[in-house]
DNA sequence: CAATTCACTGCAGAGAGTGCAAAAATGCAG
DNA sequence: CTGCATTTTTGCACTCTCTGCAGTGAATTG
């Protein structure tokens, strides 16, 4: 939930202001009450707007709490379109999963807070599900191109966007979880590395 | 979507009964007109019941259609706690999970279906993704008291149980997918043997 | 053949979400 | 500053989802 709202005219910027109070009151509500012992008309008077004005910006309640970001989505694959091609894929996607994860690193008070939100409501966690499935999916094309493989008949590249996103949450809960935890980055390096020695268990390490 | 009804009374015949002239209704119906252009009286009325019965039988309307099967899911852990304590976590999760794939062999048909109108409709593909997470959780937990780590404080577990999920639905997938699939069991092995050699290139193959 | 259990039903009501048109705020040209 | 176009916000009517409750009838039990 970045408060920095870089946005240029004063129309714009007050859009951003209210869906962004939108966002907060309904995180805090449910924060508090639960997802459904707060109705969208409750969020909507938190942050002093009508209900219509919440669906304007929101198609549903839940979408306020966990929000896709399509922009971040782009900016992965592109990434992940421009490692070197000779890198193999899974290095590749090692970089560009690194690279995202540090610009996480500034954010973790505010992913722990939605985090606990997500956690904790069935419906809100089948959103979050989906929201990573869309990053598979765009990998699985990456991956798919660079490999010279088809995702309709190789297992290859389903299993390893769908591995590289494991590998991404893992960290990113794990981070979000103990106290005084290490940089993401080297958390996502610390999965990758497993992922790369086929996993071996831990006594062997 | 099986027909293969086993109980014993007449009343618990005739609930099954219902449930799944509902459960058929709706993927019928969903699959000729998509998600949102059907309403649960829509369904109600196909099968012959009142919309208030359909509720009972189902918490809302994608429950119908993705239906988790808690039965299958302890099943799955408790297989996995019978696994030889020696055997190395991956190796018990590839064991599980290939004696699951068997059951489901005979159902390629009706998964088939599902799977369409699963993902068709971005709201199915939510649910079903959380029913995966289920899975995963399940077996974070077995994985940890195998490897004895903590999943709070090691990726180990939490990776491990995730990655192969992963390889799961990936094998899933793709037996889905293509024309004239080899055993599911086999893909599944094969996603596993990947997973084990830390995703190597196909060209390296 | 009672007595009981249980699936099913209808109804009333709260909440989610949409379409539409009017009102308010903003941006912009003269 | 002023009028005009654009965009956001708003209220209203409406459909659909889902729940609680009370009642009916068929299946089950003894």
């Amino acid at each position: 939930m970045k408060n920095v709202i870089e946005a240029v005219g004063r129309r714009e910027r007050k859009k951003l202001e209210t869906r962004f109070a939108l966002r907060r009151a309904a995180l805090r509500l449910v924060a508090e009450n639960g997802l459904d012992r707060v109705t969208v008309a409750d969020i909507a008077d938190a942050a002093d707007v009508s209900v219509r004005t919440f669906f304007n910006h929101f198609p549903c309640k839940e979408d306020a709490l966990v929000g896709a970001d399509l922009h971040r989505l782009q900016k992965l694959r592109a990434a992940l379109t421009e490692q070197p091609p000779d890198r193999a894929p899974i290095a590749a996607l090692r970089a560009v999963i690194i690279e995202l994860a540090a610009k996480l690193s500034d954010y973790r008070e505010d992913l722990l807070a939605e985090m606990r939100v997500v956690q904790a409501n069935p419906a809100l966690r089948a959103r979050e599900m989906s929201e990573f499935a869309q990053y598979e999916r765009e990998l699985v094309a990456e991956v798919a191109r660079r490999s010279g493989t088809d995702p309709a008949r190789d297992l290859y590249p389903l299993l390893t966007a769908r591995v590289a996103v494991s590998a991404f949450r893992a960290a990113l809960t794990l981070w979000c979880t103990i106290d005084d935890p290490p940089a993401l980055s080297n958390l996502v390096g610390e999965a990758f590395d497993l992922l790369e020695q086929g996993l071996p268990p831990p006594q062997s390490r």
